[in-house]
This record gives C-alpha cells, sequence and structure tokens, in this order.
RNA sequence: GGAGGGGUGCCCGAGCUGGACAAUGGGAGCAGACUGUAAAUCUGCCGGCGAUGCCUACAAAGGUUCGAAUCCUUUCCCCUCCA
C-alpha cells in the first residue's frame, strides 16, 4: 500500500498527531528497511473491563497491525504502584505477582476482541523499572527540568493553587517515558488526556539518542450520556461484553449529536459515507432514529456476529417501538410452599423478582404506577396475587421477570 | 515539631446556640406523562421493615442528657499553614 494511503487510513479520527511529517518518515523507512514499526500504548495494571471508549485507542492500534506493523502493550505493573498524579491522592494498592499475571491474561482475552492477540506483545514494565537502582533513577530525573514538570497542566494548577504535588508524581510521566526508551518505541498512542506523558517519551528518546516517537492521540469517547467521557465509574459505558440486546438498546439511547461521532470512532464506514450521515443530521435529513439503528447494529455485529445484531434489532423493534414483551426475561423460581392458597402479597412477589433491592422499593414502584402483572398494571399496595406458573411481571419499561412456579 | 480546618446518606454539600432530623439544597439514579429508543420539559420517588408506627444511620468507641449529627473524652483518617 502506498504511503499516502496509510497515512489516510492511520490518520481517520485521530485527535492529534505529533507529526504527520514524522510518521510519513518513519512509514518511508520501514517499508525501505522491510521492518514494522513499533506501535507502544500503555495500560493500566488495574483489573481491565474494557468498554467501548478503551476500544478507540485499540482500533487505531489494530490499523496499525493491519498494515503489518508490531504492536506493544505494555502493562504498568511498575507505575501502577505509584499511580498517575490526577491530584485527588488516591494511592493505588500494589497488586501481587499473581494478581498482575492474572490480570494480564484478562486483558489478553478482551484485546483480542479487537486486536490479533498473535500479533501482539505483552509487556511489563517491571521488566526493566524494577531494575534501576538510585542511581539510575537521579539519571534519569536529571534528564528534566521542574519547569518543564510544571508545564503538565494539573501540576501547573495545583502549583499556583498551592496544592502539594508530591515528588513521587513527578516520576510517574518520567517511567512512562521511559517505557518508551525501552522499548524503542516509533509510535505512541494514548488518549488526549495523555499529551504530556506522550511527548515526555519524546523527550527522553531524544536524550538518549533515540529518534522520537510518533505521537497519536484520540479522543476520549463521550458516554451514553454524551456529556462526560465512557466510564465504569459514571455507569455510562457500553461493554464489549454485554449482551446483544443491552449494547443495542445502550446504543439507542445515546444523544443524536454522538451518532457521527460514534460512526467516526467505533465502526469502519467510510469516510464518505460519514461524510453523508454528518451532513443528513445537520440538514435533518433523515430520522436519527434510523441512522442510531444502523449504528447499533453495526456494534453488536462487530462484537457478537451479525444473527446477534438481526436479533437485538427485532427485539428491540418490538418491545420498545410495539411495546410487546420480550423474547427472553429473567426466571425467577418461586416455591408454592411459600405460598397462602396460591396467593403471594404483591409487594413480596414484586421483591422476589429482585429486579428492586428491597421491599420499599417495590411499594414504591407498585405505587408509582410502574409495575404490570401480566401486562396489567397494578398500583394497589393491599392485594394478594395468585401467582401463575408463566407470570410475567413487569417493573418500568425495561425490567422483566418471567415466574417458574415449583 | 508548632498552629489551624475537616470527616454527614451513591456523589457534592447544608445543619453542628441539643428535641419538630431519615436529616435543607444540588447532581446522579428510578418511576409516571410526553416522545423517535432518546433529549428537553413537567410531576413524583430516592435507608430498611406487611408501616399513621418501629428499627438502623451523620468516621469509630465511650460519656453527659428525659433526649445528640449537634455538647464532652479517647481513637483513626484527611487537609492547610509555619518550622
Amino acid at each position: 500500500m502506498k504511503i499516502k494511503d496509510q497515512i489516510e487510513i492511520l490518520k481517520r479520527g485521530v485527535s492529534d498527531l505529533i507529526s504527520e511529517e514524522e510518521l510519513e518518515k518513519k512509514l518511508k523507512k520501514s517499508a525501505a528497511e522491510d521492518r514494522p514499526l513499533r506501535v507502544k500504548l500503555g495500560l493500566d495494571p488495574t483489573a481491565p473491563d474494557i468498554h467501548l471508549g478503551h476500544t478507540v485507542v485499540l482500533r487505531k492500534l489494530k490499523q496499525f497491525q493491519d498494515l503489518g506493523h508490531e504492536i506493544y502493550l505494555i502493562i504498568g505493573d511498575f507505575t501502577g504502584m505509584i499511580g498517575d498524579p490526577t491530584g485527588k491522592s488516591a494511592t493505588r494498592k500494589q497488586l501481587t505477582k499473581e494478581e498482575v499475571v492474572e490480570n494480564a491474561l484478562t486483558y489478553q482475552e478482551q484485546f483480542s476482541k479487537v486486536l490479533d492477540p498473535a500479533k501482539t506483545k505483552l509487556v511489563f514494565n517491571s521488566e526493566w523499572l524494577s531494575k534501576m537502582n538510585f542511581t539510575d533513577v537521579i539519571e534519569l530525573s536529571s534528564k528534566y527540568t521542574v519547569a518543564r514538570m510544571l508545564e503538565r497542566e494539573d501540576f501547573s494548577t495545583r502549583y499556583k493553587e498551592e496544592k502539594p504535588i508530591s515528588i513521587h508524581e513527578f516520576f510517574y510521566p518520567l517511567m512512562q517515558g521511559y517505557d518508551s526508551v525501552a522499548i524503542k518505541a516509533d509510535v505512541e498512542l494514548g488518549g488526549t488526556d495523555q499529551r504530556f506523558n506522550l511527548l515526555v517519551g519524546r523527550n527522553l528518546q531524544k536524550e538518549s539518542g533515540q529518534e522520537p516517537q510518533v505521537v497519536v492521540m484520540m479522543p476520549l469517547l463521550e458516554g451514553l450520556d454524551g456529556v462526560n467521557k465512557m466510564s465504569k465509574s459514571l455507569d455510562n459505558y457500553i461493554g464489549v461484553y454485554d449482551a446483544p440486546a443491552d449494547m443495542y438498546g445502550k446504543v439507542m439511547s445515546i444523544p443524536d449529536d454522538m451518532i457521527a461521532r460514534y460512526f467516526e470512532l467505533l465502526t469502519d464506514i467510510e469516510l464518505e459515507k460519514l461524510a453523508e450521515i454528518k451532513k443528513e443530521i445537520s440538514a435533518g435529513e433523515s430520522n436519527p432514529m434510523s441512522l442510531k439503528k444502523e449504528l447499533a447494529w453495526e456494534l453488536v455485529k462487530q462484537y457478537h456476529t451479525k444473527a446477534d445484531a438481526d436479533y437485538a434489532a427485532a427485539e428491540f423493534k418490538r418491545v420498545f417501538s410495539q411495546g410487546q414483551l420480550p423474547d427472553d426475561m429473567k426466571d425467577i423460581t418461586i416455591n408454592s410452599s411459600d405460598l397462602e392458597n396460591g396467593e403471594m402479597w404483591i409487594v413480596k412477589l414484586v421483591a422476589a423478582t429482585e429486579l428492586v433491592d428491597s421491599n420499599s422499593q417495590a411499594r414504591r414502584m407498585i405505587k408509582q404506577g410502574a409495575v404490570y402483572i401480566d401486562e396489567e398494571r397494578k398500583d394497589k399496595m393491599n392485594i394478594d396475587i395468585k401467582v401463575k406458573d408463566g407470570m410475567i411481571i413487569q417493573i418500568g419499561k425495561r425490567r422483566y421477570a418471567k415466574i417458574k412456579l415449583v
């Protein structure tokens, strides 16, 4: 493939590239010497549970991989002991070797949803960082100045606000940067929030007589709320392991103005088509819902199968568009010995579905008119329900359970 | 080493001259109406309990009191300033 075309692919969705000229040079050299580029991504060592936000960077790696380059996933097991400076002084707990190994395996499994595991190298940065002695550390730290450290936004902010900055926090960027030196990275990927750390890598490489790495920064994907970045702690994420129906439903719930962005960063649709979609949306030409359905289908197909995607789409239509019952729902076993004359107090019955956390919550749901039993709204508290096998209990729009009487 | 400020429900954050505090307010979340699945908006809910009441809760443990998130003692943790 021509260098120009490669760059075209690699530039897609990228928020910052430092620099295109250098990338071109490296690609040319790589082709001429028949030597793949070493492309690096640093990872947090805590137990991963990857979601579509992570896949933005992974997909970019995949493109490099498909163009024949070597991917290095660096597990920051050593760095993790310090924790990225966030100002929150949340010192992470130190992981044991076993945990690290276990997490690494989980990584491998999860990342293979996007990357080709056979062509991906997994390395731990403790491999070189733990071997450094105090002299090495001093030497490393002498390559950077305090003034330059303070260029980092959260450091300078904290400094101005007279908030504490621990010395050890300065080492985080240095260690991450040193990783690039250690593996002689040609390219490093990261989110835009990693800018400073990525650039430190370039500087340290220069100091060490290496050619500085090209830095590719990917935007941070917004989550389901369309505002905050996708994250597990905000519970606005779509996990790559989400069940097809969940995944489809979640995609359908993103704000309209996120549609194009999701297409761009999460799918392989052609750039012309993307431009078309953007145009349609801004002109109000097509129904955003149909575009969203397309997006949802595409993503389910990507992480599951085409059949799953078809199924999820059909289910969605049935349940939400037509208000019918979903195909498969949670089975709840109720023992007939718990019944009195075959009846059960409604609050207990609703709580028994475990779709709510407590009897009190069950009461509230009933009071609010959210509870349907066999498609009939029940908003009276003081009634007993004749429990039948196969009875369907619905709470709100999306919680269903089917009673199994034994 | 010295001085001072804090720790409240999922989060932020009032209350802290003792009772009316399950604890103001905001956010998140959930539900209802509306809708395109949304978003926005309006309304309600938002510790537990077969409930006009009871239980558990305001960092932890004790204490004072008829009664404590509020007062006292000790402990743990966090932060700021000076050295």
